[in-house]
DNA sequence: GCTTTTGGCTAACTTCATTAGCCAAGGGGG
DNA sequence: CCCCCTTGGCTAATGAAGTTAGCCAAAAGC
């Protein structure tokens, strides 16, 4: 039998695109295995199970997703770069839900954890956005907590199908850029 | 054996509290059964099984949701009906967090589902909030999405621990109603 | 070339959801 | 009061999924 060559690293990868493909529900250690050309139990030699994947994929998404946010925004500033962040955002949510559902409800379980830095990562990116806004000190962690709430909750409405009602989905979306902007400017 | 006495509605009532204690993974058929007193495959005599009892906790959680909100909006109008309505939802939400869970991710399954009154129902007491405010027509339903995401991203985000940096909770959620009221107001 | 570690494997166990099929409890009509 | 029949329990069995134990060959290091 000769060796598959797999390592952490591609078992994660293939992980998080199999979410991406079925949901994160429907993501199981067998699928996983039949997908890389392998047995159920020869993946316990390189995660140490479901909740283990689980933990790993989602600091896989946070970390793309900081990349994502925090490329869109260089060179912009104010409302600018808050449409980009934005954007970037819902983008990379959109197109990568198994990974992202991933993150939903996972804390690190240390402060080595890679997860921490990566929603650290995520969060610092958003920060620099509010950074081209006049903000008090005592508001940018309050503006930070919605505009996180804002974008992770359109982004999982909208991947859970939970828009049903007719209005375009990307007009509202641009809608409610402009809302955030006019609410951190009133500020 | 004597009867247990159970109906559907009981069952789901039941099912919904566990959720709440044990978190909406933690729900299963045999513990839900357990509680009930009554052998796991006794539950199927009234529910059709997991995906079913999960879209009627669903249903019973959205109505419970725009009972609160509704009933939390009477007698206000503008700044002052959209913080209670925003209170009553997170209240709801972290109150009942596994109720609320099993709401993520289910679709009608058609016009007669009672899920989709529930659902209609919630958003209902949500646009009638929005009536204290001057908005044009093309931009009630935006901003109806909009304060379902900032509300629903809020509060999973809480009930998920996702906060995890020091400011207070609930002094964010008081700024981020002012934040909404002021935007609405400007547009 | 020998040894050690590593990464496959099969087999077995556990937990859950679900189905099949049995059987008593309880209600309605003779 | 008794019979019947629907209802709501039950046990037993099946199947999927996660996980563990333990074997064994392939690579890697000396």
């Amino acid at each position: 039998m000769p060796r598959a060559g797999l390592d952490p690293a591609a078992v994660v990868a293939a992980g998080a695109a199999l979410a991406d493909e079925v949901g994160h529900t429907g993501l199981t250690m067998g699928l996983l295995a039949e997908r890389l050309g392998v047995r159920t139990p020869s993946l316990y030699k390189h995660v140490g199970g479901q909740a283990d994947l689980n933990r790993r994929i989602a600091a896989l998404a946070l970390g793309e997703a900081a990349d994502a946010v925090g490329g869109a925004v260089q060179g912009y500033a104010g409302r600018d770069a808050l449409a980009a962040a934005a954007r970037a955002f819902r983008t990379y949510v959109v197109a990568h839900p198994g990974r992202y559902a991933a993150t939903i409800g996972v804390e690190p379980t240390g402060p080595d954890d890679p997860m921490a830095a990566s929603s650290a990562r995520l969060l610092g990116a958003f920060r620099a956005v509010l950074r081209g806004y006049d903000l008090a000190d005592s508001d940018v962690d309050h503006a930070l907590r919605m505009l996180r709430s804002l974008c992770h909750g359109f982004a999982t409405l909208q991947a859970a199908d939970g828009f049903q009602w007719s209005a375009d989905v990307d007009e509202s979306f641009e809608w409610l850029i402009d809302f955030a902007d006019r609410g951190l400017r009133a500020s």
